[in-house]
DNA sequence: GTCTATACGATGATAGAC
DNA sequence: GTCTATCATCGTATAGAC
């Protein structure tokens, strides 16, 4: 095993963090040990806490940092007045943004149970904040006489399920480019809520 | 610790795979211990063995057998000839089915990639063939002119998502009956496809 | 059919050398 | 900053008594 004399403190924290999501989202929290994530580091496993006081810490980290960068970016965009152009730019913003992050968005899907109950909070609060974002554009919508759903919460809840949907099938370089993928679900979206 | 000193072998292999179930669906495959289930059965963790030669074949069980009566279920529905009608048929029976069956639906999402490689493609293959039928529905409506969506696989994919989503939020006693449920669903997945 | 006892490796986490 | 060594515990699975 090839030590490694010098310093390497500020580059190693992000590898355990990338490691840890690749193998998380590959085999799951629980059936991933410090041992596998140390090896592929490569480090030994005590190194690991260094850079995280334990195992749920990390799973912890990885959820919340993945959550609050969804936020950041969505609430980065520019603001459309018209509520049909703002859920196309959502639509086009989560598939796009997900696309992007298929390991965070399976973790953070997946491993939600194995959260300690206080982390499992924080997160839902994150996701909840995201859902509510899609349903004050349905209201909007509602509001305006341009969209039309029998019931907000259903309708928000329905199409953030079908368009995270898009990440258990989609790879770079498959049968159809992202932009295509966006062009038909942005189609079937704006029909089911009667745009 | 309780003996029971009499027989039980025609009762007590339902109990394992039930007791699996519910504690693969609370805290994941990898998570859950033989000597957990065996806890929950009431027997020691040795017992277990023999009703199954292993743990793994205990998650495939679960999970080919949820797919089977999914398949079989789904058989059974009178055949309509009109696509719209076929599409509506099942909508409501994947809600309806999927919604009386939480932990199954979960297990055999959440564990796909617990599952050792051959059992992972028999499970897939199963899956495979309930999409099919969805998406035979749909080039049916769209040979028809009654239907019309950009791709039917995507189509397909999407629908799917969507109507799964249901098994996240929905719960006995809520909100909602499933009856409403089932009309909004239906209502937005009719327009999403055009109908 | 279920029990107790056990084999034996892997686990998360810590202590102390360098 | 990383290693080696270690702890106590828990993992799946099996053997043999009753």
């Amino acid at each position: 095993m090839a030590r490694k004399p010098g310093s390497r403190s500020e580059i190693t924290g992000p590898r355990v963090r990338a490691a840890a999501l690749r193998l998380f989202a590959r085999h799951g929290y629980a059936a991933v040990s410090m041992r596998q994530i140390a090896a592929e580091v490569g480090v030994q496993a005590g190194a690991l806490y260094l850079y995280t006081p334990d195992k749920q810490s990390l799973l912890f980290d990885l959820m919340a940092t993945h959550m609050r960068e969804l936020l950041d970016a969505h609430a980065a965009l520019t603001h459309c007045p018209s509520a049909v152009k703002r859920l196309e730019q959502f639509t086009r913003f989560h598939i796009r943004h997900h696309a992007a992050r298929a390991d965070e968005v399976f973790v953070s899907y997946m491993e939600l149970r194995n959260l300690e109950p206080q982390n499992f909070r924080a997160i839902e609060s994150m996701r909840r904040t995201y859902e509510d974002r899609l349903e004050a554009i349905l209201r909007h919508g509602m509001d305006e006489g341009t969209l039309k759903v029998p019931d907000t919460k259903l309708a928000t809840l329905a199409l953030i399920a079908m368009l995270t949907g898009v990440n258990t099938w989609y790879r770079e370089g498959g049968r159809l480019s992202l932009a295509t993928v966006e062009e038909v679900y942005w189609n079937m979206a704006r029909r089911a809520v009667g745009a």
